[in-house]
DNA sequence: TTTATATTGTGTCATAGTAACACAATGGAA
DNA sequence: TTCCATTGTGTTACTATGACACAATATAAA
């Protein structure tokens, strides 16, 4: 893929009029959560003049809802509509943005933004965490400077800025949810297999637990319906399908698991 | 008290060079915890020229943590320096903010905010929620139009902007953290007896809770020293007085009360 | 076709935690 | 001295959890 030497029109019109149209100072970061293959992955996207990755991101408009804001990104990125999100954190370090990246991206094109122009000030940036079936995901690769793919949790690198932070806090935010929310009908396909739910939340609690108990719980939750099919494939007993029972899936998140207290 | 005619010099400042010192467009809002007479009370400002009460706030510094500015804005209120802060929630519509708050405030010295002032756009802003020891705090009523005092959780009328919605989502926060976090240490003076904390719990909860079975509880979560000493003064037995045990009620903090999953 | 293997479905038992409940002890008021 | 409100403590039934065993079955291997 050749490199256009020209700046590109957005460029152009984020430097010199994003001030006019977007929030000045604030963004936004998604950390995503798919599951695939028995792993959990998050999106990350390559941002190739300084070799690292970086979570999708991006800005807020004037008349925009921060909420918004984030599903505007994750639906750019994953051409997804309805997205599980939920902001969990904001990142508010003065020292946490580093505007020698928006440097590097416009170096590319023989351009210097002056040191008064609204990308060179620091940014406080809201976290969110989306749930998505990887399954319905079709990666955009619109960008000709930018790669975007899954990276499994356990494997991420280095990445940009404080954006390994975030993604920690997101996790740590996610394992503290499974508690006492019902996870997995946003992670998982439509049908699933008991096991493969219990995959879902050994990955994420990145510990293991007893198959039987594990059954038993989730039964006894009452959010699920056990179809009379099975999945056929593997060299043993067939485990059965089961789908989320949306309705009491709604009423367990917004009433919790446990009523403890 | 006379009403001032002139623009005082720290609100001319922030008119007219605040776009300088402060982020903009973005602000942070604090609802402060605080528990006395058996009543759950929070923190809020009376702003005499909209006859309204609000939450205690303020802008971030341009070089200035976030998390700092949360407490430098309760430090000026109350007087406390260690104060247990935590973000809960960033408030982000694009309508939630009112320039005519501010214009309110400046008519009152008879000066209009130019349209296109820093303080007449929109703003989102940073929910923190504090817990404090009531008897710790000496309220500051520095301002001339601002009076600041405790009001009872469940007599907090009309706020203004969003700030009702800021303070029932603060008091949803509370209740979740209460059941996988120690609460109390922060509202409670050093020493206290059971049933105060129960009451405690109970005001949080809005539920009330068994005698036995709360001690019970508390007791088997390691986290309290029962001193010698009881406290008298009413017409019945005299309930023994507790401290927090300050090394476990540390790790409580960092593990959780409880290791489900 | 038969046998082997991996994995699933289901059940039990001991233990820990929770809810519901009763009675003796005591500081101050009557 | 008696009474009352409230505290300290213990018991019992029930539910949830962790640890564990055996029968059933879809495919692969023999």
């Amino acid at each position: 893929m050749a490199k256009p030497t020209k700046l590109p029109a957005d460029f152009k019109l984020l430097l010199e009029k994003g001030d006019k149209i977007y929030q000045t100072g604030i963004s936004v970061d998604c950390v995503v959560f798919g599951f695939h293959e028995n792993a959990l992955k998050i999106l990350l996207i390559k941002v190739n003049y300084i070799n690292k990755w970086a979570l999708p991101g991006g800005f807020i408009q004037k008349d925009e809802n921060v909420d918004a804001a984030a599903y505007q990104i994750l639906k750019e990125r994953t051409g997804i509509n309805n997205i599980f999100l939920q902001e969990f954190s904001v990142f508010g370090s003065p020292h946490r943005s580093d505007a020698s990246v928006h440097q590097n991206r416009y170096q590319e094109y023989g351009v210097k933004i002056p040191k008064d122009n609204w990308l060179m000030q620091r940014f406080i940036t809201v976290g969110y965490f989306a749930l998505i079936d990887f399954t319905e995901v079709e990666l955009m690769q619109e960008s000709y400077l930018e790669g975007c793919n899954w990276i499994d949790i356990n494997k991420v690198g280095p990445l940009m800025m404080d954006h390994e932070n975030i993604v920690s806090k997101a996790l740590e935010t996610l394992r503290n949810q499974i508690a006492y929310t019902p996870i997995g009908k946003n992670l998982l396909p439509k049908k699933f297999t008991m096991p493969e739910l219990q995959k879902l939340y050994e990955t994420i609690l990145n510990k293991k637990l007893d198959r039987r108990n594990f059954q038993r719980k989730m039964i006894g939750f009452g959010i699920l319906n056990r179809l009379s099919e099975t999945r056929k494939g593997g060299a043993h007993k067939a485990p059965f399908l089961y789908t989320f029972n949306d309705k009491k899936y709604q009423k367990a998140l917004k009433e919790g698991l446990y009523g403890s207290w």
